[in-house]
DNA sequence: GATGATACATCCATACGCTATTTGTATCAT
DNA sequence: ATGATACAAATAGCGTATGGATGTATCATC
């Protein structure tokens, strides 16, 4: 399992989908699920195979192994997730707003991740590296992923420079908030976290 | 190696050292030694014994063993680190100074901690479930202590819910530096870490 | 009376060899 | 292009052996 940084970069470098192979799909479909059920150590090429009806030598004419079919696998699983927070927040006009409901789904999407879930769940030291002490990239491609995204809809009234601040400080909220989700508020209540999101999140855009 | 908060907690709850032993304290000295040296796993209690320049009896006489050790020596640590957190922030007047200068405080005293960057150095894996998935208790009880601390000075505007989630914000924050140091600011840069905590987490305690 | 030295049982991490599984490739048939 | 079979190579898992470390007991010493 290679650094999950570049994964993310590259899922979110790649704005259209343009390949919809429904062969593709199926096999990622079956792997996801496979994963899900089993975590991705465990799970087997054959399992995969199986569970897509295909022989498993046809996985392999379709992914050189087991890495570039996890990395398939995950990649789609950013796309989405990108694409959803993006649909999440177009409703919203002015920053503020995009900010506070950004933040709710993001908390939302990752707690119903059931693969994210079941990886930190069953084989949580295959990840966590990646997330704290070797966690500089990920940040890093998060940070300026949130960074370039903020800025799009920016409001002139805060520099680049702010809001890559802003945004280091936000990434990092919500990974600890999915590393350690126990704290006091019901992060599952979408209403309880909408009050700590104007509470505690909006003010560090304010000022111009 | 057991939770880590429950010794948070009994140093937190120990207002007063009480016990200045002189040879238990220069056996935690050679054992802290030890451990930076070589980390906790790899060191040895005979090692320890030796640096102490005591038999390795006597030393079991002293403490029931090397967990019981290895409790001393951190419970010591955050006893440490807990005083000299007071007296950094001791100067300071009014809250809002308090948090930006105890926040700067925290940081450098976590990256100049030769045990706990050892650590996480050479063997995270003893640590890192207690601070992120496990992390919880921990969490909790650093939460509350820095709340309670925040309470202590407090100015009668914020209700100590208010007071208790900003305190979680900020352990989290802190923790994720911790974890993460790789950054835009230089946080062993004293002015930039204080431009950096007015600027995003000075306006969290904002408003009444 | 506490410390130190020796001895000893127990525990635990590590390593080693073996086996079974899994990965990845080649070949051939459909 | 897919599937079935076969196969080499890499890897994970497992039981076992071994060495070091933990923890305790005994006795001598100061």
């Amino acid at each position: 399992m290679s650094d999950p940084s570049q994964r993310l970069l590259q899922a979110a470098a790649a704005p259209d989908p343009a390949d919809p192979d429904p062969a593709l799909e199926a096999i990622t479909d079956a792997a996801l699920r496979q994963f899900e059920l089993f975590g991705m150590a465990r799970s087997t090429m054959d399992q995969i195979s199986r569970r897509a009806k295909i022989a498993r030598v046809t996985l392999y004419r379709r992914f050189p192994g087991k890495d570039a079919l996890i990395d398939a696998v995950i990649q789609r699983e950013l796309r989405r997730f990108l694409a959803d927070l993006d649909a999440a927040v177009q409703p919203f006009e002015d920053v503020d707003d995009r900010l506070v409901e950004g933040f709710i789904f993001v908390l939302g999407a990752m707690r119903n991740h059931t693969l994210l879930q079941r990886v930190l769940d069953s084989e949580p030291e295959t990840i966590l590296p990646y997330l704290t002490v070797q966690g500089g990239p990920f940040l890093t491609a998060a940070r300026d992923y949130l960074a370039a995204r903020l800025l799009r809809d920016h409001d002139d009234a805060h520099t680049p420079e702010e809001v890559v601040l802003l945004a280091d400080v936000l990434v990092r909220l919500m990974l600890s908030f999915l590393l350690t989700p126990q704290t006091l508020i019901d992060l599952d209540d979408r209403e309880q976290a909408r009050t700590f999101a104007l509470r505690y999140l909006r003010p560090m855009l304010a000022r111009g």
